[in-house]
DNA sequence: AAATTCCCCAACCGCACGATA
DNA sequence: ATATCGTGCGGTTGGGGAATT
């Protein structure tokens, strides 16, 4: 007697081959396992390709290769969670690095990209799903925040959008930009929008008036100016994640209201210096991207 | 107890890049 | 110069167990 949830099954089944073929993920088996790891050890490792068709196995280079890296190769610290340590390192090296997940595996021994990958992907859900703001922890978040450190660059406030703006442009250290705000917020977001010619309609100041209309935001309703103070600018890469529908962010028009309630925030608040939570990646990240726009070549 | 939903993680994909033919 | 191949990377998907209904 088939009970009803195997009927269920395999109807599913039935509707995958069906529709799009077999499921073309196979789960690799101990014995495959045993090939691979005999036929390392007695070739070595050299030619993926060759592994896959030299060792017996159904399965391609790639296959075998990714199988080995994350799973298979000595020295990896299988089904044990990560230590604090271990996070702490995760969150700092991100924080600057972003989704480099090589290298910060690099950094922490027996631990693969792969594993990084899927801790932080697992860690933004949460945060999301929590409807934190920030996906870094306080001791991390703080460095970068508006009450952070005192090591980050200063900007003076006077109340003026664009004075903050041509500070950013300042600091950025882009000798032959154009300080208009039009050329800053294009070269911050061209990395962000899917053509990055595309910015320059998107951005301009009548649009942007429809794209605020648009989203029945104002400047400041983005985020509150709580959310504004506690936010490194650094989260504003990840906003998809730390953001979340909760904020209704869903494409870069959205980002970018968010660094212009930001940046509202800063140049209309009280203080009159302030330190700017202008991450090193992201300092790094638009001087490179702004570079790239005003020589391609 | 069975069905459904959620969630994690392993496996896959496409792309970029460097080496070599 | 360019076509091909192998490798590595980051994003995404889906299998399957756990949790919930």
């Amino acid at each position: 007697m088939i009970s009803s949830s195997w009927n269920a099954k395999l109807r599913l089944m039935e509707a995958r081959i069906k529709g799009k073929g077999i499921s073309r993920k196979r789960s690799w088996r101990s014995e495959e396992d045993e090939i691979l790891i005999k036929h390392i050890k007695r070739n070595g490792l050299g030619n993926w390709n060759l592994v896959g068709k030299n060792s017996g196995l159904s399965r391609d280079g790639k296959s075998c290769r990714l199988r080995w890296l994350n799973h298979l190769q000595p020295g990896l610290k299988k089904n044990l969670p990560f230590s604090e340590k271990e996070q702490l390192v995760i969150f700092s090296e991100h924080a600057v690095l972003g989704n480099k997940w090589s290298d910060i595996a690099r950094q922490l021994p027996g631990r693969t990209d792969n594993d990084i990958k899927n801790f932080m992907n697992i860690y933004k859900k949460k945060c999301l799903k929590n409807g934190v703001i920030s996906i870094y922890p306080p001791e991390i978040s703080m460095k970068y925040t508006h009450n952070g450190t005192t090591e980050l660059p200063k900007i003076t406030s006077s109340g003026d959008h664009d004075s903050v703006v041509h500070q950013l442009v300042e600091l950025m250290d882009l000798p032959s930009i154009q300080n208009t705000e039009k050329d800053v917020i294009d070269s911050l977001f061209s990395p962000y929008l899917d053509n990055p010619q595309s910015s320059f309609e998107l951005l301009s100041q009548p649009q942007l008036a429809a794209a605020h209309q648009l989203s029945n935001t104002s400047l400041n309703n983005v985020l509150s100016s709580e959310q504004c103070s506690n936010l490194s600018i650094a989260d504003l890469l990840y906003s998809d994640y730390s953001m979340g529908t909760d904020l209704g962010v869903h494409d870069s028009i959205d980002i970018f209201l968010i660094l212009d309630s930001w940046l509202q925030f800063i140049s209309t608040s009280e203080w009159e210096e302030t330190s700017l939570p202008l991450h090193p990646r992201l300092l790094r990240e638009y001087t490179a991207s702004a570079s790239r726009i005003l020589d391609p070549n």
